[in-house]
DNA sequence: AACAAATCTGTAATCATTATAAATCAATTA
DNA sequence: TAATTGATTTATAATGATTACAGATTTGTT
């Protein structure tokens, strides 16, 4: 669990790019909030601290992170990119109801799949849809 | 494997989708290009038929189909939304040199998730990306 | 301080998708 | 058949997220 500005300044040097306030704030907001959140999100819980910061620049520090390998891009909707600073391999649940995404845990076991023997595979993306349990507790009690 | 204008007529019956030819023709495009077809590729490949035909009628009756669950939606890259008339659950490879879309059989085994007992799982999607096996032996000749 | 390089900001441009309203088509009835 | 009605299609405008760009600001170095 690195969250400290330090650890991810140290994060930073490792990939070769440069500190700045803005980046180490993007970062810090990837870090403490696991929701994996929008840019409009993200903009809007930095401009309280930093009423100058410009949209361009969470953009731009994003596709930064992302190139870096240091942040992952989930698309689970279209026109709903979303941000996920946990690398592991795991998987994505979406509430067609609340909208909360959960992360679950996925079986490396998905690699078995020897159709795929000849391509290279760079990347795994595992999102299902449906009800979380909360939404699901609400709705039945409204019957 | 229907293909023919006739099981696709009985498959908007069922359905309660009143019959058109341009819905017809946005279907038969998806059964015989099991590409993973875009928008404009479909609208482009029915114009040379259909010369009125407007895309806003893709998109309208793209969204019908998708609803009445007879298509489904991929979407890989952001800003690339793509169709597949195939609903059997199946996974999704994207060759990030040539483009191409490849389909590969997924186990059922991904639901033996617990993390994800207490969830309604409506829909799920897989997707890799990587390179594959034509790319990676162009590359490899122009060592 | 002066300079150069990198970063940030604000605005404009882009582009896929959606909204809207008029035009066309298809089915129904007088 | 002609008129009517409703559904579908079309063309155009609006939307909204992302990107391009150019000037302003910051940072580090001499
Ligand atoms: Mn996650
Ligand atoms: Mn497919
Ligand atoms: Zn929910
Ligand atoms: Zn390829």
């Amino acid at each position: 669990m690195k969250s400290s500005l330090e650890e991810l300044e140290k994060e930073l040097k490792i990939r070769n790019i440069n500190i700045s306030y803005q980046r180490l704030k993007v970062l810090e907001c990837l870090t403490l909030n696991h929701c994996h959140p929008t840019v409009d999100q993200i903009f809007t819980a930095l401009h309280k601290d930093i009423p100058t910061l410009s949209k361009t620049t969470v953009y731009n520090t994003l596709r930064i992170l992302v190139d870096a390998g240091m942040v992952r891009v989930i698309t689970i909707e279209e026109h709903e990119t979303r941000y996920d600073i946990d690398m592991e391999n795991h998987g994505h649940f979406k509430c067609e109801s609340c909208g909360m995404i959960y992360d679950f845990s996925i079986d490396i076991d998905l690699l078995t799949c020897d159709e795929l023997s000849n391509f290279e595979v760079n990347d795994q993306n595992v999102y299902f849809k449906g009800i979380c349990p909360g939404c699901l507790s609400n709705i039945n009690q409204n019957k």
